[in-house]
RNA sequence: GGUCUGUUCGUCUAGGGGUUAGGACACCAGAUUUUCAUUCUGGUAACACGGGUUCGAUUCCCGUACAGACUACCA
């Protein structure tokens, strides 16, 4: 059997979308399940649209999900370079081959004359205007021209470009791996520029020079590359490498959430949610896009996420890790219609990830934030506020943002929670669990829960009346974490400063 | 416009000539939690439409509609 060779092939116009890092995932699940190599080839033939920094950007985004290149860009291997810029020399002798054998040849239409005859053909009632086999007879390329004058152009350095000659009526079939036979007739594709004139192929040609090369097995990509999939077995045809022709997979697109439409920057901006797996500076405008990492997505989560978002093993298990996927992935099972993306799912695999985590593991996330505030806080202590408020959070972060009040005593109360739950009986009870506090010998939150029910029932009033009105008074919210645990947490003494505080601030205010 | 691809609950999807069309997310309700979250239980909700083929079609075929991609010397 053939050995599986599958490449990731992005171009570096930019960071990297999140679809492209699927397209990356299902390569590398490939890869791995059959013992083959993973690429990571740079398709940087547009000098125009090159933007420094992406390719490191890529590097980074795979790195971080965990996506290893095996050979390639940064790695290195046998078939190097894996730049296309680095590449170019090679591509011109294949576009020769082609031109040698009949199947493309030199054109020297300017912008200009190619303009003139769109716009001619257009009036003429054609709806698109093609360079195709029955209008190239019209133009100026080394198909109408003597041989003399081609010769002599070439020699006075004139700008040319190399098209590819595609037959007027043959059949072009290719059998795709998710969507079956694809037929489409040679008259419906135009005479694709394979060489620029510049010297640089454009992504067709160097597409198909660089797998035939670096012998790839299989070419899985976005469905964008469909229609353009029968010029490339046309390619393989005419260069002579139909037995080494890759098995094709189209990817079904990724979607917006809401309406129709692949997923762009703009839906994802205004919807609130990521679409670059990591942050990237836009180095033209300076624009910050902030990334899934730095939302606080957990690598593991995202690809788990991104796996099922077109994907499913046929089972009811959701959740894999990265060996289960690859031992449960198959392109047979990949859907072939566009995937809308639900970032409430996203949210929900982070959720999952992140509750299986230790205590301690989490307790190292509440550090890194407390850090950043300056704020020092124990191991244990850290991993005692993980362990309550585990249950409620979807990121990292979360661990501080909604347990603030662990650290900062509260400066201001919820007014809603104030104005139901302050009352007179909660003032009595208050005051008389602020006096019963010194008394204790340890503080912890049964005796914490004890010595406020000993209060209570002397008081003759029921312990839930109060209870909102304590961790009004201890947290500033009518809501979160079991109050005693929090209380032991923080400690006595602070206890009885945050009671004070409340009873001196809240009493005005409900009086 | 043309070519190609697609269409099962709001979303991701399973399934497949005869099923109460299954699961997950989201949503709603109840229970637990004297709060919130969690958890548990339950609920709403789908085969785009029209023709065939067939005893029978959501499933197969053909149309239509809708959607998307492509239609550059961009990838």
């Amino acid at each position: 059997m053939r050995e599986v060779r599958v490449r990731f092939a992005p171009s570096p116009t930019g960071a990297l979308h999140i679809g492209g890092v699927r397209t990356a995932l299902y390569n590398f699940l490939l890869a791995r399940q059959l013992k083959g190599t993973m690429i990571l080839r740079i398709e940087d033939t547009d000098q125009n649209r090159y933007v420094p920094g992406a390719e490191e950007y890529i590097l980074q985004s795979l790195a971080w999900v965990g996506i290893k290149i095996d050979e390639g860009v940064g790695v290195g291997g046998p078939y190097a370079p894996y730049r296309q810029s680095e590449r170019k020399p090679i591509y011109m002798q294949y576009a020769q081959q082609l031109i040698d054998s009949g199947n493309a040849y030199y054109a020297f239409d300017t912008e200009d004359e190619l303009e003139v005859m769109r716009e001619r053909l257009k009036t003429a009632g054609v709806a698109l205007p093609q360079y195709n086999s029955i209008t190239r007879m019209q133009m100026r390329n080394s198909l109408t021209l003597l041989e003399e004058e081609v010769k002599q152009l070439l020699e006075a350095k004139t700008p040319y470009v190399v098209r590819l000659k595609v037959p007027r009526k043959e059949e072009v079939r290719l059998n795709d791996m998710i969507r079956g036979w694809v037929m489409v007739h040679s008259s419906q594709i135009d005479d694709k520029v394979l060489m620029k004139s510049d010297g640089m192929p454009t992504y067709h040609l160097a597409n198909v020079v660089d797998d035939y090369l670096m012998k790839i097995s299989h070419v899985i990509r976005g469905e964008e590359w469909l229609p353009s999939a029968p010029l490339h077995v046309l390619l393989y045809k005419y260069l002579g490498w139909e037995k080494e022709m890759p098995q094709f997979a189209h990817l079904p697109l990724l979607l917006k959430p809401t309406g129709d439409g692949k997923l762009s920057k703009r839906d994802a901006d205004q919807m609130g949610f990521p679409i670059f797996p990591i942050d990237w500076i836009d180095p033209n405008t300076k624009e910050k896009a902030i990334g899934f990492r730095e939302a606080g997505y957990l690598p593991e989560a995202l690809i788990n996420f991104l796996a099922f978002l077109g994907w499913n093993p046929g089972t009811q298990q959701e959740i894999f890790s990265l060996d289960e996927l690859i031992n449960a992935f198959s392109v047979e099972r990949i859907g072939k219609a566009g995937t809308k993306f639900d970032i409430h799912k996203a949210q929900w695999f982070n959720q999952q990830y992140l509750r299986a985590k230790s205590d301690e593991a989490l307790a190292e996330y509440l550090l890194d934030s407390l850090s950043k505030e300056n704020i020092s806080c124990t191991k244990e202590k850290a991993a005692k506020i993980a362990s309550i408020m585990r249950e409620r959070i979807t990121f990292p972060k979360d661990l501080w943002e909604h347990g603030k009040f662990f650290f900062h005593a509260p400066t201001t109360f919820d007014e809603n929670v104030a104005s139901k739950r302050w009352n007179d009986d909660a003032v009595k009870v208050l005051n008389a669990y602020k006096i019963e506090l010194p008394t204790l010998a340890t503080f912890d939150a049964p005796t914490a829960k004890a010595t406020l029910e000993k209060v209570t029932s002397e008081l003759g009033i029921g312990t839930g009346k109060i209870l909102q009105a304590l961790r009004l008074s201890i947290t500033g919210a009518g809501a979160g974490p079991d109050l005693m645990m929090v209380m032991e947490i923080i400690g006595k003494d602070e206890v009885m400063k945050r009671i004070e505080y409340a009873l001196k601030t809240l009493n005005v205010k409900v009086a």
